[in-house]
DNA sequence: TATTATTTTTAGACTTGTCTAAAAATTTAT
DNA sequence: ATAAATTTTTAGACAAGTCTAAAAATAATA
């Protein structure tokens, strides 16, 4: 068994080796965790000894096959109680983080299969990343930036990349939501920004925003 | 904000201060908690500080009025949880005190106010106990034991003393469950064992069971 | 009421997870 | 390739919550 903290590292490491592959430096899974690298190289042993990372001094870490399954336990239950939230308890999608990072420590194998089962077995989290299943096994999704697309192709957004509490609040203030058709009309190169179509609506953003909404391209119209 | 062992030890004397009044004894806190007066002389001194108890040495301790709303919060969330996990996940009600045990100190007073109204503003839990308000007041419901009743008196089932597994599968094992009519067809005075109706079932019961039963009393048939 | 038994508190120690400051290793840059 | 900068680790300390063993206070009993 994990304690809340152990849970925390493991599932900060999962995160961090999504992005680059290959081990994870102290500094990144403290940066992560706000804590200090000093604190993080005390836990990174213990964890090592609990046979859940690899670790060799100074050249970082890598989760074992057990350490991945239990951080995508986790991560399966931090995604799995957000769609609760979103669709049982009227959350926003911008509110349920903070919740989700307590009830995501809760133990309880019946509660996490029940809750599933409750919710119909869903795929994805609001925010559109994808609910690990019960052996931790991810389905990746083919999906690309908002800023990649080209003038006039189009695509559904699927998901975002920063998940910010701000940057959501952004979203629902313009209209953005998962599953709408967003279509490129216009690329400005003077600054990368877009004009795009959303619905039956016209907007303006930025490409800063754009490199933070996933799209998976929509063939045909 | 109250940590996880604090809020434990708060709701421990809540229901110790419920039984006997009075101030609460270091052993009988002990006891409840299973850990050493020691350690409860410790927390009782730091809970003493934050002013949610009443402390002096030797005498034991009281929930002041903030105490006593902290720990009824608690209550309130974990037999909150233990509808939800019984209304909505299927559990049966010997299964969801472990789990309830941790749901309760999840803090988010919107989460526990959606759940709230998500299952319906249930007033009791699903061993018959009520459901604090969200300022942490109790309906007391009048309930006697059924090892009280006389023979030919009848009554609805609603709740439980014990409410360990063990009795609770118990119940199951005999079909008593919460909401049924039980008559008392005879009682014998030798061991104060009963013979009761429920449903169209007869039963003999042992006094121990009698005495770990509420009832509300049924009048007329 | 004196004495014994019980309860409660104190004192000191241990674990977990964290921190700061300094030392060691690695990487970067001149 | 050597010096400088950065990263990582070590060493020692601290807070929270617990424990054991011993001392102090209270309660029970003769």
């Amino acid at each position: 068994m994990f304690t809340l903290s152990e849970e925390n590292y493991l599932k900060a490491i999962y995160h961090l080796e999504l992005g680059n592959d290959g081990g994870v430096s102290t500094n990144a899974i403290a940066e992560k965790l706000a804590t200090k690298a000093s604190s993080v190289t005390d836990m990174v042993k213990k964890l090592s000894e609990k046979e859940v990372v690899l670790y060799k001094k100074y050249k970082g870490v890598t989760l074992t096959i057990l350490g991945k399954t239990v951080a995508a336990n986790v991560v399966r239950k931090h995604r799995l109680w957000e769609v609760f939230l979103v669709e049982k308890l009227n959350f926003s999608w911008h509110e349920v983080h903070e919740v989700a990072e307590q009830l995501e420590h809760i133990k309880s194998a019946k509660l996490i299969n029940q809750l599933d089962r409750f919710l119909g077995f869903p795929k994805h989290d609001p925010h559109g990343d994808p609910i690990p299943d019960k052996d931790g096994n991810l389905k990746i999704v083919e999906k690309s930036l908002l800023s990649t697309l080209s003038k006039n192709e189009s695509g559904i957004c699927i998901g975002v990349d920063d998940s910010s509490s701000e940057f959501l609040q952004f979203l629902d203030k313009k209209g953005i939501t998962l599953g709408k058709k967003i279509t490129i009309l216009d690329k400005e190169d003077f600054d990368d920004s877009l004009s795009i179509l959303i619905g039956d609506k016209k907007l303006s953003i930025s490409n800063k925003i754009a490199s933070n909404l996933y799209i998976r391209a929509h063939t045909g119209q």
